[in-house]
Parts: structure tokens; sequence; C-alpha cells
DNA sequence: ATTCTTAATCGTATATTTGCGATATGTGAT
DNA sequence: ATCACATATCGCAAATATACGATTAAGAAT
């Protein structure tokens, strides 16, 4: 039964567990590194450099939008996407403190 | 359909999505804190503390495996593991060089 | 040899993700 | 008002992930 269980464990492993499904898939890592390129927001380019569908785009992007790492705007009859940097930050130092305190130990392999 | 297309992608952002994949999970970050926290390779322990049977502990761990996160060996009747520091440097090298190429950009929110 | 313990694997049910086409929405131009 | 354009949303199909109980496998102890 797959009841998820997601819910029992502790916040921070919930927060870095859903910041790295937001990465989960090489669609959302090349458009957050189109995003970094072009420091200017994007908007459908995406779709034209992206093997996908402009659905299947709007889609990834509502995914990062969802889990706080981009931010985006109405412009017009388009829209503009760029990266939430307090957000990323957060999640990058979240990270670089699991790493470290994995680091502190002896990097001898016990197995 | 869904046919996957994630092969469509480079293989730095497959490789970065497969890393973030595999940490996807609260319980497979629960279990890469307390690999680190006790520098001993810890087999079963896990079932304990974790809210999960032993069948899915187990897959989880074998999707930390998949991934190059962590090493096994059978030691005796019960499984030892720990965790494989290379592969995770690279990957955390990899992140956070993906964070430096953005954080290289100024940091003015654009939308 | 048999039993006990530990962990991996199999089979299965359910939930979630991925992807697309079609449709709706909302804006600017004619 | 209508049209064209860009994007979001809906509905659906297929793939994957999550979780568990039951079974298997393999070493340790009796």
């Amino acid at each position: 039964m797959a009841i998820h269980k997601k819910e029992e464990f502790g916040l921070k492993e919930q927060e870095l567990a859903d910041f790295a499904k937001a990465l989960s898939h090489p669609a959302r890592i090349a458009i957050l590194k189109m995003l970094a390129q072009r420091n200017e927001c994007i908007c459908g380019e995406l779709v034209e450099v992206l093997p996908l569908a402009q659905s299947t785009v709007s889609q990834h992007l509502k995914e990062l939008k969802n889990a706080g790492l981009i931010d985006g705007t109405v412009d017009g009859p388009r829209s503009c996407y760029c990266i939430n940097w307090k957000a990323f930050e957060k999640f990058n130092k979240e990270f670089t403190e699991l790493f470290n305190r994995l680091k502190v130990q002896n990097e001898k392999a016990c197995c």
C-alpha cells in the first residue's frame, strides 16, 4: 500500500528531499542553467531549445516555481522566469552543510 | 506517451539529475545522515530507526548503492553500508559548480 | 543437519511523475 | 470586436516510484 510516509520524517529531511526532487530531472537542470546564463529572464525560448512540448516545459517550470527555486511574472503576452536566489542559496547551504557534516568524519572506507 | 526523454539531455544534466533523484526521498536523506554519524558501517539498525518495513529500507539502500553514493559489503549474516566519499564529493563539486555559475551573475531579480 | 538471524528479492497494490495534444486564458495588434 | 501569439491548464496514457508482506538466500549457532 503506497501510503507515502514522507511526512513521518524530519522537516529538514523533507525540505532537502523536496529540493532534490525539483532537481531530479535533466530538463529542470537544463532550465536552471539557461536561466542562469541569460540572467535576463527567459520565457518560451526554452521550448525551442528543449526537446519537449510546450505544455511539458510549462509543467516543469511550474514544478520549479512550486519548489520555490524560480520566480515568474507575466510580462505582457509572455511569461518571464528567473532564479530565486534566496531559496537557491538556502538550499545550497543546507546541502553543503550535509556534505560537510559527512566530510568531518574520517574518510577511510569501512567496507 | 510517457516515453521518457531523459536521454535527450546532456550527460552532465543527467548525472546531476540522477544524483538529485537519489536524494529526493526523506528516507534516503535520513539514511545518509545516519551513515555519516556512525562512520562505522550500519546494517539493519536503520530498520529499527526508520518508520519503514525492512524490505522498503533495503530497497532504498539499493537505490543509493545504484546511484553510487554508498558502498555495501556482506559482513557475515549482516550487511554493512558506508558512504562512497569519492562519488559524494564528485557530485558535491558538480553541484556547487552549478551554484557558483549561477551566483557569478548579478543577483538583482529581474522579475 | 537443523534452526535462527539478517538481509535481499519477488510479487503486488497504489501513488506519483512524465509527457503530449487539446483547450482555455490573457495580452497586444489590427 | 477580432485575430494572432504566448503560455497555462485539463485530461489522459504510460512509466516509475513507494511500500509492504511473503519468500528466498546465506552465514552463525546449536
